[in-house]
Formats: structure tokens, C-alpha cells, sequence
DNA sequence: GTCTATATTCTGATAGAC
DNA sequence: GTCTATCAGAATATAGAC
């Protein structure tokens, strides 16, 4: 292979890609691929090629492409909390933190496009066997319900009409409403369940 | 064949599936298959011995594989109200029907084993790009999101305390709810997040 | 590179309807 | 007899996993 080729590889990957180790560039090419396409419709060979890393390099860092699923989820949801908190922080009312997550939705959705919840997406593809996705995704899942809640107690902290507001049942309210507006605004592709789950936080507020 | 093998025969298949025509019995077992095991993770072979029909036979009456997602969203969108209004007819009044559509729930995800909602695993295998399955889902949302509303509005009209609940706000926030409560119950495997909608639900109706 | 699995097509045969 | 629907299975091509 020449120089030039390899500038070549270099120039088209992403600026991401570079430098990283072939166990790094594998598991980013999953995490893209499938989100995009799904776990089944996504082949081995695809991965391999697009991760820029030998068949026999793939096989010596994972056992099989079952197992890239548990790295896939891990790493979405690092991922998708580092994204969250890094947004949040940038608003200054708490008002706006609480509404933040849902508000958030909508560049997600035109910049990137949008396939819905990786978890979700992984718990219709997978079979409901494997124990140690699902414990992932179930603590991915109470780490949000956590963070609304948080969210939930310092704006009612704030509001002294939200005082009789119970912030447990809030954060239950907010992951429903949460979960079904990525759903149907996925399905939809329109971001109208996502206004419609930031009128009913407001309408329960009494606002 | 014998009078006995042909009693045999039709004892081992399921009652549904007797007399049926192969494209019925294709169907069916495709629903069942795909409901189960997801679209990607189930091979035509299988659904061809399921159902029990010869290899040209299929492929006389569909082209691919692909084109039975369209008959496996359409008949589950015919199943999946069928059950609903049959159910909540058993109710006697507008509060229980109300909540009818949450309290089936539980059931459902003890004597079958429950997998979600069908149309959020079909929009998470499949690309967004196919027009005719996404614009099935879209009606069947709409037709669910209706039934919801009119649920509402009766059990509005019977309360005069309910009389400023918006009917609209409700079916909404319902939505919502009810689909955010399916995806965490699959995830979870529990029916918390179920009994979290209705407390949601009971909440903000005040009560 | 190898081997398996999958989707699809093709061949030949049977049974019933008209 | 002809036509159609069905069945059984071989043959092919492709894609996948390893």
C-alpha cells in the first residue's frame, strides 16, 4: 500500500476514526451502524470494512458479533448522558432544565436522523433472554428517571406553587411521557408528540 | 391417507389454521414469527414449514419476504383493535373503560409473552424510508389516539368535575402515556411502569 | 478463505374444477 | 382434456459468520 493510498484512508474517515485503536474504530462503527440499520440488517463485513480493521483483527478483540451488542448498548448509553448533561448545562433556569430533554428532541431530530431509542430499538430486535442487555438498559433507564427527577425537584424547589408537587411521581410521569414521544415522533416523523408531552408536563403543573 | 392420519393431522394444528387457504395460513404464521422473533431474525424457510405450505406456493403469492410486512402490520393493526374493543366492551362503566386500555395490559403480559408494542419493533427494523408501512402505522396511532379520545369523552361527560379536561389534551397526554408505559414495561419486564401511567393519569385528572 | 444459511427460482408431479 | 392451485424438493446465487 502507498502513501498515497493511505492518506487516502486517512482523508475519508472521519476525524474521529484517526488514531484510534482498531477495538475503538470497531465499536464506533458498530454504535453507527446499528443505530442506523439495526442489528440483523447489519453484517459483519460491513462493519469490518467500514471500521477499516482486518476480519482476523475482529475476531481476536471479539468472540463473535453477538457480543458487540453489549459494547453497542454500553456505549450508547455513555453516549446519550454525556449529550444530555453537556445540553442542559447550558440553560440557566431551572424551568428550562426541566423542560431541556424534551426540548432537546428536536435538533436530534433534524440534524441527525433520527431512528428512535437505541434501547428500544435493541430490546425489539434482541430475544428478552439475554439477562445482561436488559440489566444495561434497565439501569441506562432508572440513571434517566433519576436525572428527570433531579430535574423535577430543583425547578419545584424553585416555584413555591409546585411545593405540593410530588417529584417522584413527576419523574414516573416524565419517563412515560418521555418514552412515548421518542416513539411516536419516531413513527411520525414529526416533532408534534414531543410538544404534545411538554403541554401535558405543563397542563399537570397547573400552567 | 387414512381417515385416522387425516384426524391426526388436523389434531396437531391449531384450530385457527385449519381450512385455511395457504395465504391465510402464511399470514398467520408470519404474524406469530415476526411478533415473536422479529422480522430480520425470522428466515422464509421457517415460515414456510410453519405454516405449512411448498416453497412455489409462497412465492406465488408474495414476491419476497419483504412484502409480508405489509400483511403482518395490516393484520396486526385488525388483531390488535379487535382485542381492544372487545375487551373494553366487557366493562360496565366510563371509568373502568377508561383505564381499560392500561388494566389489559397486565394480562396480556402474562399469558403471552409479551414482546411491545408490534408497530414501535417494526419501525425500529425497518428504514424509515418505506412509505406504505410507515403511513399504516401512522393510521393505526391516529385510530388508537381516537379510540383514547372518545374513552375520555365519555367518561368527561359522565363527571361534572371533569367538565374542564380537555378531551383533546387528554387523548394526547394518553398516547403518550400508554406508549411509554408498553416500552418500559418490555424493558423492565414488570408492570410498574403500567401502574405509573395510570397514577399519572389518575393525577391529572385529580383524583 | 471457507463454510453455512438464506432468499429466490426452477422442475416435475398431483389433485380438483370446469 | 385443460387449467389452475398446490406441493415437494433440487438448484442457484448471494450474503453472512467465523
Amino acid at each position: 500500500m502507498t502513501d498515497w493510498s493511505v492518506c487516502f484512508i486517512l482523508s475519508v474517515m472521519t476525524n474521529s476514526k484517526i488514531k484510534k485503536s482498531p477495538r475503538e474504530r470497531i465499536i464506533e462503527t458498530a454504535c453507527d451502524l446499528f443505530y442506523k440499520q439495526g442489528f440483523h440488517a447489519t453484517g459483519i463485513n460491513q462493519i469490518i470494512s467500514e471500521s477499516a480493521v482486518a476480519k482476523a483483527s475482529f475476531y481476536d478483540h471479539f468472540p463473535s458479533k453477538d457480543e458487540l451488542i453489549h459494547d453497542y448498548v454500553f456505549e450508547m448509553s455513555k453516549r446519550d448522558f454525556a449529550d444530555f448533561c453537556a445540553e442542559i448545562d447550558e440553560y440557566d433556569t431551572a424551568e428550562e432544565r426541566f423542560y431541556g430533554p424534551l426540548h432537546i428532541l428536536g435538533p436530534w431530530f433534524i440534524e441527525t436522523d433520527y431512528r428512535g431509542c437505541p434501547f428500544q430499538n435493541v430490546v425489539s430486535e434482541i430475544p428478552l433472554k439475554d439477562e445482561r442487555i436488559l440489566e444495561m438498559i434497565k439501569k441506562h433507564r432508572a440513571r434517566e428517571r433519576d436525572f428527570f427527577r433531579q430535574l423535577g425537584k430543583e425547578y419545584i424547589d424553585e416555584r413555591s406553587e409546585l411545593s405540593d408537587v410530588d417529584p417522584d411521581a413527576l419523574a414516573d410521569m416524565y419517563e412515560l411521557l418521555f418514552d412515548g414521544a421518542i416513539a411516536n415522533a419516531t413513527a411520525y416523523r414529526s416533532m408534534d408528540p414531543v410538544e404534545s408531552a411538554i403541554a401535558s408536563l405543563k397542563n399537570y403543573l397547573g400552567r
